[in-house]
DNA sequence: CCGGGCGGTTGACATGGATCAAAGCGCGCC
DNA sequence: GGCGCGCTTTGATCCATGTCAACCGCCCGG
């Protein structure tokens, strides 16, 4: 059912990532680090379009993104669905599966990535023994839970324009902390992903991108992105509709 | 700062608790549930309107309600709230403030209210000793996750009076799962309330719930509810808009 | 028992974003 | 290297929901 997908039998170290301030054994010390490398015993590797999992899907593992860009997807009982988030390099997907040993949505590979495969069990396991790990993974879902609530405002209470500017202020932001650009990157999904995960239709997106470039906000190139003007989109971001007042 | 809040230092046993079966102790057995009873020391009786914790205040506890009924709240810097969830007894508060030591929402009382105090760092110990605690409450954490992305689906891309059926039949479900009616219930929020966590206005959520008594779906008087035909509500749910087919 | 205020309902109107439609372009696949 | 499809852009129109306003009525306190 699931597409072909190529397993690498790697041996993986978190001790020698170069992910390892950004993943789950952040701020761990170097040895602590090396009681870590059990964990990981396997990688995985997909194409552009591939799915890691699927909803439905028996959970069994963890997965940390070493290198790609991957959206996932919640879907209704009749048959719609959006996008509930995008993950980059050093983040974690498949929580989601822990609470009803099922997945519950879809993660798909939007450009070539690989994955450090965590089982779950081992995890549990080291964490018990292990009481920084512990710690960083409680705090890794207690912060995907209020990143959870961040979207939640936005798609209840912002306008088209700030939901866009709140989604480009985070990518640039998360592009720095992985060392890119902060201004300049590529997209990795479509306008009509990001109209999914913003609540919007992708005329809307593309339209208000649009805007953005005639305000001198932005410069847009397809996929190609460049925020001309950070504290320009942040004010847009804080700006209260105005017209309620 | 916060509002006086009276505390009652009594001796609370899970093992002989009547919630013991939607709380953190669920599935576990008799003798099990024994050790968990060092966890939890004291409990915190709030009035309707008190704070149980606030967005910035310091994380040291979980809070397993007893009796009564909460909202969680979450602002962004420029003054504008939303109601991030309602609670009712035998649901945890205070999981976002694992990520990052700090409350990152507002707990407010809906009414006279009961809750456990379990202080975390006591939770990551007796988890760390006690595995199916441990198994347990990430389970918990995972399901909040879970729920979570189904409010943004609801915002993303449900229409007024889906969001509402949704609402009811959720409360309909949790009232249900505690042994209360599944058809009749109060309201413990203002439509300005539902309306924050719907991302609708109040006066939306008014007339969508004029609407549901008009074509006999529900009955309302003011905060009593009586859904009068659930399988209705069920397919104003499941309806995709119609016209985008 | 009465009065005031808050929460709720309802109506009229405004508007942001959805929808429908069509054309351009750029990238990937062969 | 060229072709075709999918993504994107842009325009015209529509509609769900927001906004503004007025009134109602329940509940609480005096």
């Amino acid at each position: 059912m699931n597409a072909p997908i190529s397993l690498a039998h790697l041996k993986t170290a978190c001790s020698s990532c170069n992910l390892r301030e950004l993943c789950l054994p952040v701020g761990l010390s170097h040895e602590q680090l090396e009681t870590l490398d059990e964990l990981v015993y396997t990688r995985k590797r997909l194409k552009r379009g591939e799915s890691l999992f699927r909803s439905g899907d028996e959970f069994q593992s963890l997965y940390a993104i070493r290198s790609g860009f991957f959206k996932t997807r919640v879907a209704t009982s009749d048959g719609r669905d959006q996008v509930s988030g995008f993950q980059m390099a050093g983040e974690l997907l498949g929580i989601d599966g822990i609470g009803t040993d099922t997945h519950n949505c879809d993660a798909v590979a939007l450009e070539d990535s690989e994955v450090c495969v965590i089982p779950y069990s081992k995890l549990e396991e080291l964490s018990r023994r292990f009481e920084p790990l512990q710690h960083h993974f409680h705090k890794v879902m207690s912060r995907e839970i209020v990143r959870d609530h961040g979207v939640m405002l936005l798609l209840g209470s912002m306008r088209a324009e700030e939901r866009l500017a709140a989604f480009l202020l985070n990518l640039s932001q998360r592009f720095t902390a992985r060392g890119y650009s902060a201004s300049e990157f590529i997209l990795r999904m479509t306008r009509e992903e990001i109209g999914s995960y913003l609540g919007l239709k992708l005329e809307t997106v593309s339209r208000t991108f649009s805007k953005f470039q005639d305000e001198g906000l932005v410069s847009v190139q397809q996929k190609h992105i460049r925020i001309t003007d950070i504290p320009g989109l942040r004010k847009v971001m804080g700006q209260t509709g105005a017209s309620s007042c």
